[in-house]
Parts: structure tokens; sequence; C-alpha cells
RNA sequence: GGAGAGAUGGCAGAGUGGUCGAAUGCGGCGGUCUUGAAAACCGUUGACUGUUACAGGUCCGGGGGUUCGAAUCCCUCUUUCUCCGCCA
């Protein structure tokens, strides 16, 4: 959510209308239905204002009547009090009807984009910033993952579909043991990088799906558990950045950096084709999740700082790579500037998002009120930034097919710590 | 799941209808003293909203109600503790 802040100075409309074209937001008239709405707001509220305060010092008036035992007279001050009542009753309603008609308004708007976002509507307009790795070569034929995990045993497909639906697979042996390796791989780089481990709920309260953004207007991407109304978590982002919700965070926490793993539950209504094939998509999948607070001047160093966390962690596994930068269109709503990493498939040809990360600035603190008191003493938004480090069917997707030998699946060096096989056959 | 007791400022903890945004203590900050520090003493110390600024308004777990007036009374939800039951 937008600061309403930004409303109130006209020389920033220019700006917002910018960043919401850049985005490919069409009603744009939003923008001066708020500056509007919020004028006519404060006007109200201070007329229901003084009124209450008028009120408030009738009351006090009463009570000191009522203490020197002069009863008649405050039964008169009462009256007037009363006269008072029905036109304050009014002038909230309107106040009340005000503040929901500029909220919803307020949070129909997405987050601006950072001026280095490109121009672009489709995810053919992102610009790849770099590349890495080294792309796989086959004599033959790549077998797809699917194949693979069949072929070892790895992951049972059809079981899942027994047991839940399509899209919750059921990991067995090597697969089992080799996804709970990178798992573990994963959250102790992420600590030894300062990232505080969490182990989160993996449900949540409306409030906190509120808090990062899944409602109000997403939660038909969430399943929701009804009777209690709980919503499983579509990323750990949501419980963790919910850590701080309506904190002060002491200047001496900053910056604040959390890592935690946790299962991820998407309902992922409308998909279909290749993109849900094998591991493509699922349901349910595992992901590792860094997350940090930190202060608004830092926040596009702290952007960088993870880019290069997450890059060199995708390297560690040897897999080819590109880290691409979303294009305003292809962006979430919430984002100011998100780096994407793709890896590449060898038996699909095609690279596939492993990791997505982004800098918020604001837009989830201030729905949340994570905020922290600044060099001056005033308090201050912070800045929320995540990213995936890494998301992990992709991820084993990629180096079962890139990794495949006519002897078995060769797996990483750097994994030998964490996994107590270095071949799959 | 049942019964009972709680939820107050950064923390501890008073306050049961009216000058209560809230005593007191601790902590924090500033000062006096000191070569410096500690101790002691003095002062200060919440958030949100709003105004050019002052004023004003809101907040005592969340929501609703009673009243001229609610931290205080009523309803409801959440949550913590104790006891019982169940249980990985």
């Amino acid at each position: 959510m937008l600061p309403i802040t930004l409303f109130r100075q006209a020389q920033e409309k220019e700006r917002i209308l910018d960043g919401l074209r850049k985005k490919h937001f069409k009603q744009v008239e939003i923008v001066d239905e708020i500056i509007a709405l919020d004028e006519q707001k404060r006007t109200i509220q201070q007329q229901s204002e003084s009124l209450t305060a008028l009120q408030n010092q009738a009351s006090k008036t009463i009570g000191a009547l009522m203490a020197k035992g002069e009863k008649e007279q405050a039964e008169a001050a009462k009256k007037e009090v009363a006269a008072h009542k029905e036109q304050s009753a009014v002038l909230q309603q309107e106040l009340n009807r005000l503040e929901a008609e500029l909220h919803d308004k307020i949070v129909s708007l997405p987050n601006l984009p950072h001026s280095s976002v490109p121009e672009g509507k489709t995810p053919e307009e992102n610009e790849v910033v770099r590349s890495g790795g080294d792309m796989p070569e086959f004599a033959g034929e790549a077998l797809p993952h699917w194949e693979l995990t069949t072929k070892y045993n790895l992951i049972d497909f059809e079981l899942g579909n027994k047991i839940t639906g399509s899209g919750f697979p059921v990991y067995r042996g090597k697969g089992a043991r080799l996804q709970r390796g990178l798992i573990q791989y994963f959250l102790d780089y992420n600590t030894k990088a300062g990232y505080e481990e969490l182990q989160v709920p993996h449900m949540v309260n409306e409030a906190s799906a509120y808090g990062t953004g899944q409602l109000p207007d997403k939660e038909g991407q969430m399943y929701h558990a009804k009777d209690d109304n709980f919503f499983l978590i579509p990323t750990a982002e949501v419980p963790v950045t919910n850590i701080y919700r309506d904190e002060i965070v002491k200047a001496e926490q900053l910056p604040v950096k959390m890592t935690g793993y946790t299962p991820c539950f998407r309902r992922e209504a409308g998909s279909y084709g290749k993109d849900v094939r094998g591991l493509n998509r699922l349901h349910q999948f595992d992901k590792v999740e860094i997350v940090q607070m930190i202060q608004p001047e830092h926040s596009y160093a702290a952007l960088e700082e993870m880019v290069l966390h997450v890059e060199n962690l995708i390297k560690s596994l040897g897999l080819p790579y590109r880290i691409l930068r979303l294009c305003g269109g292809d962006m979430s709503f919430t984002s100011a500037l998100t780096y994407d990493f793709e890896v590449y498939s060898a038996a699909q040809q095609r690279w596939l998002e492993v990791s997505s990360v982004s800098n918020f600035e604001n837009f989830q603190t201030n729905r949340m009120k994570i905020r922290y008191r600044n060099a001056e003493g005033k308090v201050e938004l912070l800045h929320s930034l995540n990213g995936s480090s890494l998301a992990l069917p992709r991820i084993l997707a990629c180096l079962l097919e890139n990794n495949q030998t006519a002897e078995g699946i060769r797996l990483p060096e750097v994994l030998k710590n964490y996994v107590p096989f270095e071949i799959i056959n």
C-alpha cells in the first residue's frame, strides 16, 4: 500500500502516474479520486473532531457539576450534549464511509516501479542482466525429469494423486534424501551469510495474509481452512515478514535478516499443459526463503547483495542460469524492482524460474506498520525485501536433467557433505 | 473439549464510572557531581491522526454496546495462565 502522504505532495503526482503507466495499470483516474477523497476526508474529520472536543468539554463540566452536587445544572448540560449527538453520528458515519472508500482505492494501486525497471508488458521484454554456468551438451537425447524420477524411483506423482490430488508429489528414497540435503545446504548457506534461521507456522490468519498483500485480492491463490479462517502459506514470506508487523524495530537490530524453510501451498487455478508437467508447477512445494528489513537508504544495496547471494548459490550447484530484471508489466503488484533467476533445463530446453528477489520498498511495511527510529529520532517506515534461496522443485528438475549420464545422475561436488551418495543410479 | 483467573506504556506493576494518556519502580535519554566511570540527585521519556504552527482527536488485547462521560460496566472474539479431560 502506497503511503497516503505521497498523494498529498503535488509534485509527486507525475511520478505516481508514470509509475502506474510503466506497470500497465489502467485505472489511473484512481489517483485523482484518492487526492480528492483524502481532502474531503480531512475536512469532515476536522468537523467531526471539533464536535467531539465540544462534547468532551461538556462531559468534564458535567462531572464537575455532579461533584459539587449541582444536579439540576448537570441535567441541563446533559440535554445540551444530547443535541450534538445526532450531528456527531452523521459526521462519524460519513467519515467512516470516506475512509473505507479511500482505503479501497489506495490498496488497489500497485507499488511504483524503480527507475531502473525496463519498459515492457510481457515476459519477453524482461531484461537479461547477466548469465553464467555452462550449458549442458548431450550426445543423445536427454530425458526429462519426469522420466528420470520414475526411472530411479525418486518421485511418485501417481501416488500423490491418490493421496491428495495432482500437484502433490511423493518423494521417496534418494529423491526424498536429496531434497532434504538440498534444504539443509540452502539453510546453511543462508545462515552463514548472517540470516537468522526460523521455523514458522505453515498456516496464517487473515491479518498476516493481508499484511503481505495476499488479501484482499489474491485469496484465490491460497488454500483456506474455513472453520478456523486460516490460510495455508503460499510462501514463507507471509509468516516471516509478519513477524515484525506493528513493530518499531530498534535501529541496532537492523538490518533484520531472516531465512526459513517451509512447504508452500498454491492453488494455481487455471494452469495447464507443459507448464504443470512433472515438477514445473506444483500445489505443494518446498522453498527456502530469505527476507530483509532495512533502512530505506540501504535497501537497494541490500537488493544487490541478495542477488549476488542467490547467484553464488546457483553457481555452486553448477547450473546454467540467467538473471532477469523484470519489466514493468511482468512485475508483481507489490514489487518496486524484481530480479528473476532462471536455470536452464536441458531436456525441456527451456528456462525455469527458481528464484525471484525483490525490493518492496515501503509498500509492505506501510501496510504492516513496520518502522524504526531514524537518526533524527523520527519514526519511519522500513524497506522490506525478499527472495527465494531457493525453490526446490525446479532446481531438482534441473539437477536431474542436466547431470544425467549413462551411469546415472551425478550430484554436484558441493552437496557431498549433505547427501550421502554422489550418484543416483 | 470443560471449569476458573488474567491481558494496562520498552519491561514490571497500580488503577473498578469523571481533571487518567494513565501512579510507582526498572530501563532509556539529558544534566549536576567526578580526571573519567559508578553511585547519588535533578529533569525528561509512547504511538497514531491532524494543523503552516498551536489547538484538537484516537489508542489501556481486537470488535461491538451502555452512559453526558469507560482502562473501569455489559456482549463477543483472540490470547495467556491454573486445574480436569484427551493426546504426538
